[in-house]
DNA sequence: TTTAATTCGGATAAATTTGTCCGAATTAAA
DNA sequence: TTTAATTCGGACAAATTTATCCGAATTAAA
């Protein structure tokens, strides 16, 4: 469903503003070993989402990355896929059609867009912050 | 969502249904020019499809592919993107963790176990002979 | 001012998916 | 029986995604 870079993506983020909630940067050792990543990988992806604005770094001793606090739950799940997969999940042919739309529609265009229609709500409506506050409380689990 | 390969299968497929219903075969030339998809990777599909039993090949000329009339309204579009895709769309956590149920869930379990139950439901209840005859119809478009 | 911890960015490599080529096998029809 | 139309299957190639390596830049602290 997602890319790799998108998984490991909304991970890091994840915890990131887990961290960020107790007032604590997370540098890029810190988040691998908690989400069980490839490291180099992990730091492209954290770089594009940095440059997506979703994500503050810090370089230097003692940097790392981190998300205003007051932040959190405004940012949506939506936008983390955005940023790494782009919006080909919610727009596009589910059978790869250049054009498909309810004019021109693919064989399983309707019901393909009610899915879709779907897990966009789903994207757009789960902010970080309910995600952080569930791995804080031990409800869930970013690796294994 | 799916992969080409599935992509280029689940066209296939609807276009040899369509075709089926006819009392016609399809060659592989007839189909990729009728879904405009690359001939020989599509052969490759075609051949998978075969050896899942969810469409005949004959050799020869005049050979082609084909599925029997009888059976198109009990194949699944399911069957199909299982055959070519396996079922990691259903099963397998979405932020991609080995381990990942109600038990120890990922942040996003629930959510994605409510779009993911959605998406089989559809795949499962989608049948080919409304594919195909829509199609037929000219309601709905294979290439484009 | 030096050192060391960190992110940044470019080059490269490995793995997977997508796509091509071509000869072999099959088989209907001339 | 020969020919030609077709699928089959293996080897290969290209493109994309995933992953690694390493030096440069930044910066806090010794």
């Amino acid at each position: 469903m997602f890319s790799k870079a998108c998984e490991y993506g909304i991970r890091a983020v994840i915890y990131i503003a887990q961290k960020s909630l107790n007032e604590e940067r997370a540098s890029l050792k810190d988040i691998t070993a908690e989400i069980d990543s490839p490291e180099a990988f992990t730091a492209k992806v954290l770089q594009q989402l940095a440059k997506a604005k979703i994500i503050n770094s810090v370089k230097g001793p003692n940097g790392g990355f981190e998300i205003k606090k007051e932040d959190i739950d405004s940012i949506k799940l939506s936008e983390i896929v955005n940023a790494l997969d782009g919006d080909s999940i919610y727009k596009g042919c589910g059978l790869g059609l250049k054009v498909c739309n309810a004019n021109e529609p693919c064989p399983v265009h309707d019901k393909f867009t009610t899915i879709r229609s779907e897990l966009r709500k789903m994207l757009e409506n789960t902010n970080l912050f309910e995600l952080a506050t569930s791995l804080e409380t031990g409800l869930t689990y970013l690796k294994r």
